[in-house]
DNA sequence: GCAATGATTATCGTATACAATTATTGTCTA
DNA sequence: TAGACAATAATTGTATACGATAATCATTGC
C-alpha cells in the first residue's frame, strides 16, 4: 500500500496542487488565484504585487499575503527584492531557453509513462480538456485558452504518477506561461492543438514511443515559436503599459 | 550579454544557493543552516521544528523562523502539518524511488554539458571536493562525508552552468540525503567514490558521452544501494528510538 | 533649464500579542 | 486496570504595531 507523497491536508483541489507545500487555508487560497490569473495572462509579467494592495483584496492580513508570496517565490512565478516587494516574474531570455529545454528533456518521458498509465476515465478527461480549449479560443478568450493549453501538460503529468517529475513539470508550465508572455511571436494563433490531438491518439493506442516522440518535437515546436532574440517589448510598468496609446 | 536568472541579492554564498529564491537575511541565514544540518544527518527525518525552539537557538522570532521553514518545505526537506507544526521530512519508498529515477533522467544530462563547459578551476574545484570527502570518511566524520558526496553532484551541476536543471538537481540531492539517512543499506560502505574519480576522467578527457553514461550508472547504483522492500527502522518518534535499547 | 540634494511618503522587515487548535495529563468510571 | 472524558498546557495561525529601507518629489544651487 503506497501512502501519499505529502500530508493529505495538502490540497488536492482544482487540479494545480502540488506545487505549493501548503496546509489548506488562507494562504494557499491566496496562491491558487494569483496563480491562475498569472496563468491566464490578466497579470503581466513585472506587475508590482503589494503586500497591502493584495492583502485589502482578498480581505487577508499581510502575514498571509506574505506567505503566499513567498510560496509563489519558490515555484518561480514571483520575485521578491529586498526592500522592495514582490512582482511578477519577469523571466530572462536565457531562462526562457532552459525552461523549455527542461521541458524538452522531462516531458516526453512523463509522456511515455502517462500512455501505459491513462485509464479510460483519463482519456476522455485529456479530450474534455482539448474541448474546453476550443471553446476558449472561439470565445476569444486568449488567456483561458492558453491557460487551459498548459493544463493540459500538468494532466498528462498527474496521468503519469509520477509525482516528482510531476511537480517539476507543473512548475515549468507555469513559467512557461509567462515566457510566452513575453516573446511568443504570433500573438493569436491557434496554439499548436493538433499536436495535442496527436498526443491524444497516441495515448488511445497505448503507443508509449509514439507518446514520448510527439511530445518531444511538440515542445521544441513550442519554443522555436518564441522570439528569443530581444527583449521583450513591454517590461509591465506603467510607462510602457501606457506607451501605445 | 547574459542576465542573472533571479536577482544579484538572491545569496550566491555557500555552494548551496538556488533553492532558496530569498533575499539574503536572517531567514536565509536558518535556511542554510537547517539545510546543512539535515545534509549532514545531524537533524533525522521525522525530528519536530518547533518555531520557538529553532528561534531561540538562532535568536530570531518566530516570523523569521516560519519563513525558513516554509523555504525548506518548498525544497521538499521539511513537512509543515496544519496547526501541528514543521518536521524534518520522511520520504515515502515511493518518494525514494522517483527521486532517483528523476535523478536518473536529469543528471546524466547535467553530466554530459558539464564536460564541455568545464573550466581548468572547475576541474580542480571537483578534485577538491573528492580530496575533502576522503578525509571527512578518514576522520570517520560520516555525516561530512555524505553531504560532501552530494555536494559533489550540485558543483557538476553549477558547473553547467543551467540554472534551471541545476536548481532541480539540487532539490533532489537534499531530498537524497533524507531517503539515504533512512533507506541506505550498509551504513558503513565508502559511498562510491570511485564513481567520482570516473567522472572526474571523463571531464579531464572532455568526453561527454562517457560523463552521461558514468553519471546514470552512478546514480542507477545508488538507487539500487537501497532497501526500500520495507518501512524505515526508526521514524524520529520517542517510540522508535528506544525500541533497540 | 537642469542636476544634485534633502525631506517626505510609502512599503517592506521584524517583533510581539492574542486567538484558535491540538496535545497532554489527570481523573473518573466500568 | 483499561478506557473514556474533561481540564490544562503547549504550539501554531493570524493580526497589528513599530522600526528600517528605499522611492518620490520638492527645493536649491549652478
Amino acid at each position: 500500500m503506497t501512502q501519499p507523497l505529502r500530508d493529505p491536508n495538502h490540497v488536492t483541489a482544482g487540479g494545480l496542487h502540488g506545487i505549493f507545500p501548503l496546509p489548506a487555508g488562507r494562504t494557499l487560497d491566496i496562491c491558487l488565484k494569483l496563480h491562475t490569473a498569472i496563468l491566464e495572462h490578466r497579470l503581466a509579467p513585472g506587475v508590482k504585487l503589494s503586500e497591502d494592495e493584495v492583502g485589502e483584496i482578498y480581505g487577508a492580513s499581510r502575514t498571509v499575503v506574505r506567505a503566499a508570496l513567498q510560496a509563489l517565490a519558490h515555484s518561480g512565478m514571483v520575485t521578491i527584492e529586498k526592500n522592495r516587494g514582490a512582482f511578477v516574474a519577469r523571466p530572462s531570455i536565457r531562462e526562457a531557453h532552459e525552461v523549455f529545454e527542461a521541458r524538452a528533456l522531462i516531458e516526453p518521458r512523463i509522456a511515455r509513462m502517462a500512455a501505459t498509465t491513462a485509464s479510460e476515465a483519463d482519456l476522455r478527461g485529456l479530450q474534455a480538456h482539448i474541448d474546453a480549449e476550443h471553446e476558449a479560443i472561439a470565445a476569444g478568450d486568449m488567456g483561458k485558452a492558453l491557460s487551459l493549453s498548459g493544463l493540459f501538460h500538468t494532466a498528462i503529468a498527474d496521468i503519469s504518477d509520477h509525482q516528482v517529475l510531476a511537480n517539476m513539470v507543473r512548475s515549468l508550465i507555469s513559467r512557461s506561461s509567462l515566457i510566452i508572455a513575453l516573446y511568443w511571436k504570433r500573438p493569436d494563433t491557434a496554439c499548436e492543438s493538433h499536436s495535442h490531438h496527436a498526443l491524444m491518439k497516441a495515448f488511445a493506442e497505448r503507443d508509449a514511443t509514439a507518446a514520448e516522440e510527439i511530445q518531444k518535437s511538440h515542445i521544441i515546436d513550442l519554443h522555436s515559436g518564441l522570439n528569443l532574440t530581444e527583449r521583450p517589448h513591454h517590461d509591465g510598468s506603467l510607462k510602457d503599459i501606457l506607451a501605445d496609446t
